[in-house]
RNA sequence: GGCCACGUGGCGGAGUGGUUACGCAACGGUCUGCAAAACCGUGUACUCCGGUUCAAUUCCGGACGUGGCCUCCA
């Protein structure tokens, strides 16, 4: 079998393989990685797990060193100029001193907490501001093109000079237009007419352009950086559905519109939101989680799994009733697989290629010997280390005084002093840790 | 208002035009000083209303419900 994906241009699953120009010695993936201005949310972790299982998958299928994943980092936004006008203030420092701060030290916090999720590098994490040079270029081109116009300072794209524009999101021109409810800037030729470059004032970071000193508009640095790294036409391109439109759709206007027509990329994948205790996650009903906060009291494994039991394209509802399951689950597969991974059961392989379908690869998980076990949770990202779950969650109580109370007990159970033993057990369990009395001698668990 | 997804047993969650998904929880059992873990066993669900069909949870239409996008939120 050979991976199939669902396709958002062509709302069916396509054959990988079968694409294009597709090439087995050069597999290329671009996602849309975060802006970076605070804390990741619980939300942003989805696309990054799920495209990192895609990534690995990937690897496995063709080699690793056939396969490149950029996810860029978007450090240059009207949401961080914001940031970075407080900061600038606060501290006395210019904004353009405030915006690499904030930016720096959010990607570096990103990048943690994606690598506690267990997610591999992608081969290319580049930053936007260091790829301007080439956004004005393409900006250029596209005037060239006749795609784009600069009107009082700005650069707009021209979406009636591209007629298959709307194809990815499926809506027409006229539909858009019905129902638009934004105001229309004066300098647009038609109101969805999306912006290229924009002018900066001196209190907001820019760059000297053309068209005078600027910033680019938030589609056309994923244009840049997914050509310049990828080519023009690559193989898989992801996000969260919400990106669909505009911005990919944009992405594709500006791409193909520079390229002469030829696509940006052959398949799109976007996944579906998440809800939070079957409520929208938002920040006035107070539901809205860090990844950060997440990994306080849960190992990055178990949040993993909780996104992977659902498939990517479903809603999820992100729960505490699931952590739970999730992280039971997690105990009982680190108990049960092999020390050292074996081959990859071919259902569960099976299960991933046809569009990723985790769930029910992590059913065929259930039934494979302890060897495939290994070799499946390997692959889907998983470290089969059981004391790494352990000790994670056991904050708050030295493994050293777990054993101590071990010792104390077997020895009250070698009295037969039960009521002793129980005491000791007891305690344990309301610090968390279960005890299991094996035949090789007691062992331990953090329990939730 | 326009467009688009989705609605499966107590819960999570695949899949299928007619045969047991799977997991968690629950219940019974083995094991254990008692437990926990492990192992064995027990569960015929598919929002509602029409239609197509020998047969629909699965196809078509409608209703209701939930969510998303159209507003630089993954």
């Amino acid at each position: 079998m050979s991976i199939r994906l669902h396709n958002t241009l062509t709302r069916q699953k396509d054959q990988l393989d079968a694409q294009p120009g597709f090439d087995s010695n050069n597999v290329r993936m671009y996602c849309c990685g975060p802006t970076v201005y605070d804390y990741a949310h619980i939300g942003n972790a989805r696309p990054v797990i799920v495209f990192d299982v895609l990534y690995r998958l990937l690897r496995h299928v063709y080699g690793a060193d056939h396969v490149t994943y950029v996810r860029n980092i978007t450090d240059i936004d009207d949401k961080i100029n914001a940031r970075a006008a407080e900061t600038a203030k606060a501290k006395g420092i210019s904004v353009e001193q405030a915006r690499v701060e904030i930016t720096t030290k959010t990607a570096q916090q990103y990048l943690d907490d994606v690598a506690a999720l267990g997610c591999l590098m992608p081969n290319h994490t580049p930053r936007a501001t260091e790829y301007v040079a080439g956004m004005i270029e393409m900006i250029g081109e596209l005037i060239a093109a006749g795609h784009a116009y600069a009107a009082e300072g700005h650069v707009l794209y021209d979406v009636s000079s591209k007629s298959d524009y709307g194809k990815l999101s499926r809506r027409s021109l006229d539909e858009m237009m019905a129902g638009a409810r934004v105001e229309v800037a004066p300098y647009k030729k038609n109101p969805m007419d999306f912006v290229l470059w924009k002018p900066s004032d001196d209190q907001t970071p820019g760059w000297e352009s053309p068209w005078g000193r600027g910033r680019p508009g938030w589609h056309i640095e994923c244009s840049v950086m997914g050509g310049k790294l990828l080519g023009d036409t690559f193989d898989i391109h992801g996000g969260g559905v919400d990106l669909m439109f505009p911005h990919h759709e944009n992405e594709i206007a500006q791409s193909e519109g520079c390229h002469h027509g030829k696509p940006l990329a052959n398949i799109w994948m976007h996944n579906g939101f998440l809800q939070v205790e079957g409520e929208k996650m938002s920040k006035s009903l107070g539901n809205f989680i860090t990844i950060n906060e997440l990994l306080k009291d849960w190992p990055g494994e178990v949040l993993r799994l909780n996104m992977l039991r659902t498939h990517y394209r479903q809603p999820i509802d992100w729960t505490l009733a699931g952590l739970k399951e999730s992280h039971r689950t997690l105990e009982h597969w680190y108990n049960t697989a092999a020390p050292q991974a074996g081959a990859v059961p071919a259902a569960f392989l099976d299960a991933l290629e046809d569009d990723l379908n985790t769930p029910k690869a992590i059913a065929e998980l259930h039934q494979a010997d302890p060897a495939g076990m290994a070799g499946a949770l390997h692959l889907m990202g998983f470290s089969v280390d059981p004391a790494q779950i352990a000790l994670k969650l056991s904050e708050g109580v030295s493994p050293a005084e777990i054993e101590a109370q071990i010792a104390a007990r077997t020895a009250a159970r070698k009295a037969k002093n039960f009521k002793e033993s129980d005491r000791i057990r007891d305690e344990l369990l309301s610090k968390g840790i279960v005890l299991k009395d094996g035949p090789t001698g007691t062992t331990w668990e953090v329990t939730k």
